[in-house]
DNA sequence: GCAAGGTC
């Protein structure tokens, strides 16, 4: 009885490597939605054919139901109690479908993800996308292979030894996703709705609350508040000036400084009278700095911060493209010690090639010193080059200098340690205590491959015990105490590692997220300098709840989940309990809101008083205001009312139509960019779309909230709607209607309301104008095209036609489309309005090779 | 438009 095996890997990379050493590199590779790898083999003691594939991280995510996404009509403490969905994390990898496939037929599944408590968590969505789909066979069916490393003999003892998936700590992080879901968004929407309906300068597109963001904004804050907090102090402290054989030394007094100037003064004097400074002992001993662990996640991205300059989001934008294209190995790892068994010579091996450190990687083959120390977590081992290459190969920049640091602190992490001898010489006048100190190098070690790190300073001239040297003067030096700089990059990702806060692939992701939302910036030396709607956030924390923005918030959370973890509370209690706190907690956070509002109030300006006038509003017929820092919007000051405005773009008067619904004024909104579409829009509508199940459009950019313009509207009496205005449904996505650009001339165009698509009409027009007839063949409306005296492209020299732009081949080949892809192949669906809106069209019957837009 | 966690 033969059997069929399904193992999921976390990862494409690791259902590679596991099957190259379940199977000794015999498995045939097949693509299906992802790859997959089989071979045969024995499992349990019958004959097997072994599937081996992965997922790509987490399969589903969670959100709230299409009923709790609007942020106008939701009141965020219902949030606490809504339901939650989950659906496919990423719908374009089609995990779930690959997932279900290539279960038929299988009799065992093993589970290979990652060992940890996501991993497990993608165990039970592997089971509910495989086992259903699963032939039946006797006995235990699901398996969970345990590995703490990616090796042969760690790969083959896991597959000896197979256990089962731990639904608790699966039930832990689905509790996670929850409580980070529903508190996260809940503080989220009412903060942004409460400061951005007031404030009209906050230059944030959103004003988001996280339990990992925040406490991280708030070590960048705490430090500016201890910096601004300070009061300097003068102190004093005297300096003697000696030397010996025509070389200075430098003391340090034994007192330091002090804060008494009659007392520093007094102590000058003592010494100034003393007859020399006498030397009291030389002591020289040999000290050490040690050579680097393996290199992790979290130091990689401090050096990359604090040694390359580069953002941590950047950096690991680069070491995972370094990793995708073979020359590093995975950069997401918590270990900085190398697995037993870590094959060492396989690295040095290919590191012998290089130009730059061949030769260095070719000694350490016959005499590196197996690193020791440094903590092996078990996911993956410490980062490290897999291929050699030079700077010229990967193409210079930041790419070069990323791979350039991991190999030289991989070659470091092997080599011995620097050694050096330090003397230490004490000094005597007038009874007070100095010493001065001195290094001389002895054994460069790992530094010469790393030189920065070398030990600096210069020896102390030859000294004796007992002899004495001439004062040539005794300074008094006046300094004050400074406050401390803001923090590094680098001490922040330190910070966030010694609290728990995020984990090694989402510590830059936190960090980005403060840069992006405005709360910090980052200054000269990579330092995190909180700005002031940063400060303003934390400090109103810290006056109505100081709990919510410390890195307790997180500690807490994990701490509830442990008990999930290890099978000690249920895990709907546990939610329950939690997420009343946090609601309990917000309820709090709502009535106090006037306190941190205070703080905005001193700092921000309001809405009334900010932006320029900019139409009119067709409720009290007054102007409204655009306020053109972000998010863009419009402000009625009259009625108070806030209307969001599409985002990454400009907006001006429309000739001052108005809407025929509302009153309100039109305007025309323009997307940045080279091929940005302009569109009319009423701001009412926009924002409160007048017909039930109206198409809305997603925003454009930061901010950018769903939305109905003119375009989508389905007013059959207004000029500006997409009844009037639209000619074809889109080729390119599957809801768009392609419409008349009203005012893109001199160069015409054809723009998608729902996408990027977009045709230019011939260059020679005068005019475009939607006529009232429809195409014949296709039902598109017809386009009244006015070409430029003396200009027609048209053969027979017309200067004017009425024609169908998809059905007539000669205006067709005068047009050129953009941002289209996969139209090539498919037909046209139907006629204008949009599909199945009308029951218009021909739809897929029409076989006219020309609908397909081939020729654009 | 929102959290944090995987991964590409």
């Amino acid at each position: 009885m033969s059997c069929t095996v399904l193992m999921v890997a976390e990862k494409p990379s690791l259902a590679q490597s596991i099957a190259n050493i379940l199977s000794s590199g015999r498995a045939h590779s097949r693509r299906s939605f992802l790859e997959v790898h089989e071979w045969n083999g024995s499992f349990r003691g019958r004959i097997a054919n072994f599937r081996m594939t992965s997922v790509i991280g987490h399969v589903l995510s969670i959100d709230f139901p299409a009923k709790f996404q609007n942020w106008e009509t939701t009141d965020p403490a219902s949030l606490f109690d809504a339901p939650t969905i989950r659906s496919e994390a990423n719908p374009k990898a089609h995990v779930c479908k690959h997932l279900q496939q290539e279960a038929r037929g299988c009799t065992h599944l093993v589970l290979w993800l990652d060992c940890d408590r996501e991993g497990e968590n993608i165990c039970f969505e592997v089971i509910d996308n495989t086992v259903k789909w699963m032939a039946r066979s006797a006995g235990q069916q699901i398996f969970r292979a345990r590995f703490s490393a990616i090796s042969a003999p760690d790969i083959t003892a896991a597959m000896d030894k197979l256990g089962e998936p731990n639904k608790c700590e699966a039930l832990a992080v689905d509790a996670r996703q929850e409580l980070d879901l529903k508190v996260g968004v809940a503080f989220t929407r009412f903060q942004t709705r409460y400061f951005q309906g007031k404030y009209g300068n906050l230059d944030a597109s959103v004003i988001s609350y996280g339990p990992c963001q925040t406490p991280t904004l708030t070590f960048a804050v705490q430090r500016h508040q201890v910096i601004t907090a300070f009061q300097p102090e003068d102190f004093w402290s005297i300096r003697p000036h000696i030397s010996k054989a025509g070389q200075r030394i430098d003391l340090e007094w034994a007192r330091g400084r002090l804060f008494d100037q009659d007392a520093a003064q007094l102590f000058q004097v003592l010494v100034k009278e003393a007859r020399g400074m006498r030397c009291t002992g030389v002591t020289t001993k040999e000290e050490r700095r040690q050579r680097p662990h393996g290199l992790n996640t979290v130091e990689m991205l401090k050096i990359a911060s604090s040694g390359l300059g580069m953002a941590p989001a950047q950096a690991m934008r680069i070491a995972e493209s370094l990793y995708t294209s073979g020359y590093l190995s995975y950069p997401r790892t918590e270990s900085s010690g190398y697995p037993p068994g870590f094959d060492f010579e396989e690295v040095l091996v290919e590191m012998r090639r290089h130009p730059i450190w061949g030769e260095y990687a070719q000694h350490l083959m016959s005499n590196f010193v197996p690193p020791k120390g440094g903590h092996d977590a078990g996911d993956h081992p410490p980062i490290t080059p897999v291929a050699s290459a030079t700077e010229h190969e990967l193409g210079g920049g930041d790419m070069w200098r990323l791979y350039d640091y991991v190999a030289r602190h991989f070659l470091g992490s092997l080599s011995p340690d620097c050694t050096f001898a330090r003397t230490t010489a004490t000094f005597s006048a007038g009874h007070e205590a100095f010493s001065a100190s001195g290094t001389s190098p002895k054994r460069p070690g790992f530094t010469a491959i790393m030189p920065w790190r070398a030990v600096e300073g210069k020896p102390l001239p030859p000294l004796q015990e007992g002899e004495s040297l001439p004062i040539t003067e005794v300074d008094l030096k006046q300094g004050k105490t400074s406050p401390p700089d803001y923090l590094t990059e680098s001490e922040l990702i330190g910070l966030m590692e010694k609290h728990g806060i995020g984990t090694d692939a989402s510590i830059a992701v936190h960090i980005n997220n403060i840069c992006e939302r405005n709360y910090v910036g980052i200054q000269t030396g990579r330092k995190v300098v909180p700005t002031e709607l940063g400060i303003t956030l934390v400090r109103g924390y810290q006056l109505i709840d100081p709990e919510l923005c410390l890195p307790q918030v997180r500690a807490h959370v994990e701490q509830q989940i442990g008990l999930i973890a290890e099978g000690k509370a249920e895990k709907e209690a546990v939610v329950l309990h939690t997420l009343d706190q946090f609601a309990q907690k917000f309820r709090h956070f709502v009535t106090k809101i006037a306190r941190m509002d205070a703080l905005f109030e001193a700092s921000f300006s309001p809405l009334a008083s900010s932006g320029k006038v900019l139409g009119k509003c067709g409720k009290c017929l007054r102007y409204m205001k655009l306020i053109s820092i972000r998010p863009m919007r419009l402000y009625c000051p009259t009625c108070e009312e806030v209307l969001n405005l599409p985002q990454g773009g400009t907006v001006k008067l429309y000739k001052g139509l108005e809407c025929p619904l509302d009153g309100y004024e039109i305007v025309l909104f323009s997307l940045s960019g080279p091929d940005g579409k302009t569109y009319a829009l009423c701001p009412f509508c926009y924002n409160n779309p007048p017909f039930e199940g109206a198409l809305k459009v997603s925003g454009q950019g930061a901010g950018g909230k769903a939305g109905m313009p003119c375009t989508l509207c389905p007013h059959s009496g207004c000029p500006h709607s997409f009844l009037r205005m639209g000619i074809t449904a889109c080729p390119e996505c599957d809801d768009g209607t392609v419409v008349l650009d009203p005012v893109s001339g001199p160069k015409w165009r054809l723009d998608c309301n729902q996408c990027s698509f977009l045709i230019y009409l011939p260059e020679t027009l005068h005019s475009a104008k939607l006529s009232k007839k429809h195409c014949p063949e296709c039902d598109s409306s017809m386009l009244r095209l006015d070409f430029r005296k003396g200009a027609s492209s048209l053969p027979d020299g017309a200067t004017d036609i009425t024609a169908c732009v998809i059905c007539d081949e000669q205006i067709a080949k005068l047009c050129t489309a953009k941002h289209g892809r996969s139209y090539v192949n498919r037909r046209h669906r139907g006629g204008r309005g949009g599909r199945g809106r009308r029951g218009r069209g021909r739809g897929r019957k029409n076989e006219n090779p020309l609908l397909s837009f081939r020729d654009f």
